[in-house]
DNA sequence: TATTGATGCGGGAACGTTCCCGCACAAGCC
DNA sequence: GGCTTGTGCGGGAACGTTCCCGCATCAATA
């Protein structure tokens, strides 16, 4: 039997590894190693024996030795592609909260663990990590986020829809019928000079969202009314929302806030430009924010399913990583417009909306 | 030369190794190691020839392996002790939400990733992970997380004060100050019926704010108006809220919201019950909430110290790591508050609170 | 010409685990 | 008693990397 020292100085911060047991408990590092598996063939005395020694020992198995031999580190990476602010600043967008939480969630449920990369950060980051995967959420064009992982054959997960390179997958929301149905919505409840605000950064979500909006304004004849945000945050919203509202001529009857902003505040800004919601206005806000069913009115709602596209996407990611397929995958989900009392019209009978039926929504009470 | 076999199947996912490019490089794998790495003695022909052949077959090294060398995988375990909710949905609050995008940012600038587990998660999800530290965000008193961690021999650090085991720090905001300096704020614009809204649930922080406010009031004869909400989530804090201003009798002259929840719905519900902010109703939020800069008016908050808190515990965290000791450290951290319109008495001379000072700008030094 | 020192590269052990084997022994069967 | 079959355990290779060495070769010096 040779004696395998410790290695390192006197000092040596000493780890308790598997032959350390195994010498304790009088065995084998193989009939140990089995006997805390609960793997192999021997005597329940002998496996009573090593489990013993390594509890006495207090002897915990190194992982990174385990993952060596398993070949897989069952670690995803997570990546935003933000606007480019202070990093990390992300995670005080509602969406981007819960898409990572959500995907951390769903990732954990398939025994991955997400591991938080600094926003738009290359290669040499996260080089020295065994990753399985990779997410990017809310990529550019052609960002180079995607282009690495690619590059470095890291099957990829992006909320956003990308060309099907191998390896890649992606889910997206239906922007197109997103607009069209929060339009129609405005439009049966009896607005007439619907209009958005969007932000101003132009991604490929965006410009599906402004084409949309153009296409179903030819096709009811109303003039668009489009307004961009001066940068991310709430109070670029506001103000455009104030301007827009305050702007000569008959203002718009509706508003569609497609940038993401707290819906209180966005209510706020309506209130204090002498606007009754929803008399005067209607208003749809597209967040994630839980406050907007507390405001007065509670404000509807357009839901880009963060969760829903985590949940999807390390769906299509786990296939793709237990079948070893590097074929490119994608999907579809639907928005959800979570009908509150903000965009119901509330006139009396004989005004444009008279007709407005009753909401079929979730917290619909109408005002 | 032995003729190192592709392992697996014929139809194996041929990862290439370090062997791989020394083959076609003709060299021996510890020279191209060295040559890739920077490192050893080479001409500088053969170090060319080296990652050419590594760039010709794509190599890219097994981060595993280079671990299991190294000894340490630079990843620290984020967990978070939570109210027991749905898991994932801490990141909604802004105070969690910081602290996590803090926290990851500071390690990442040390070089460790973080890598996100779930809420109240036990060893069994944490053991197969290569960590070499753990972080437990806002820990319940002898919180088994923390147990967990300390018997795995993981060093820890937690946003809350523990006792002193070895391998754990902490750094906590001096709550005792903060609320002092928030009703000494509020007493000398004018307020002499300060109310507390408080969360339910009981922990560590909770009492010693609770702690304070009843010393502050007793030694200022003033009855304590204390109020527990119903639950977590902006809809309790609102329904306490407007329990408080709706019952009988001389309602408070300020109001300190120490739950967590969105200051424009706060705001909204003193409104709604007929009260003037500031005029009225002084009005102070513990958040971190941006949107409070943007209500009208916009309100004072006491800012817990995420960012501050993750920067200061990264730090204790990583000199612990680097030195080796377990000997536990701490630190507390002071609050901040942002003084704002909201507590800034605007009454006429004559006032209670006449001699209130003009506010001195948005993240004005203490009055 | 011998001795030193530097240079250029490779052999092989380690990191700590898992797992494929093989060996010894006992029991069952003809 | 020889043969198989099964049980209980251990030896040693493998995972892919890094790094400590040692062995050549060659220039410079005594």
């Amino acid at each position: 039997m040779t004696d395998t020292p410790r290695r390192g100085g006197p000092a040596a911060a000493l780890r308790i590894r598997l032959v350390d047991v195994a010498r304790e408990a009088g065995l084998s590092k193989t009939t140990v190693s089995a006997a805390l598996n609960g793997t192999g063939r021997m005597s329940d005395a002998v496996r009573e024996r090593a489990r013993e020694a390594a509890r006495r020992l207090g002897y915990r198995p190194n992982a990174t030795a385990r993952l060596l031999r398993a070949g897989h580190a069952r670690l995803i990476g997570y990546v935003v592609g933000e606007f480019a602010n202070e990093p990390g600043s992300y995670m005080s967008s509602p969406y981007f909260a819960q898409l990572t939480s959500a995907t951390a969630t769903a990732a954990l449920r398939h025994g991955y663990a997400l591991v938080l990369l600094p926003a738009r950060c290359g290669p040499e980051e996260w080089a020295d990590l065994p990753l399985d995967a990779a997410i990017v959420a809310d990529p550019l064009d052609d960002d180079p986020l995607v282009e690495d992982f690619v590059a470095a054959g890291i099957p990829l997960f992006t909320d956003r829809s990308v060309e099907g390179r191998p390896g890649t997958h992606w889910v997206d929301v239906d922007a197109d019928a997103a607009v069209r149905e929060v339009l129609d919505h405005l439009r049966e409840q009896g607005a007439r000079r619907p209009a958005v605000v969007l932000p101003g950064t132009v991604t490929r979500f965006h410009r599906a969202v402004t084409d949309s909006y153009r296409r179903w304004c030819g096709g009811h004849g109303t003039p668009p009314r489009l307004v961009h945000t001066g940068g991310p945050g709430d109070g670029a919203v506001v103000a455009a929302v104030e301007d827009l509202l305050a702007g000569p001529g008959t203002g718009p009857d509706a508003l569609f806030v497609l940038a993401e902003a707290s819906p209180p505040l966005v209510l706020d800004a309506v209130h204090r430009a002498g606007l009754r919601v929803p008399e005067d206005l209607l208003l749809v806000c597209a967040s994630e924010d839980a406050s907007a069913a507390h405001t007065h009115p509670p404000v509807t709602t357009l839901s880009l399913r963060p969760a829903l596209i985590a949940e999807k996407g390390i769906e299509l990611l786990m296939a793709a990583l237990e079948s070893g397929s590097r074929e490119p995958t994608g999907a579809v989900v639907p928005t959800r417009l979570e009908l509150r009392a903000s965009s119901l019209a509330a006139r009396g009978p004989g005004g444009p909306a008279a007709r407005g039926r009753a909401a079929g929504g979730d917290r619909a009470g109408r005002a």
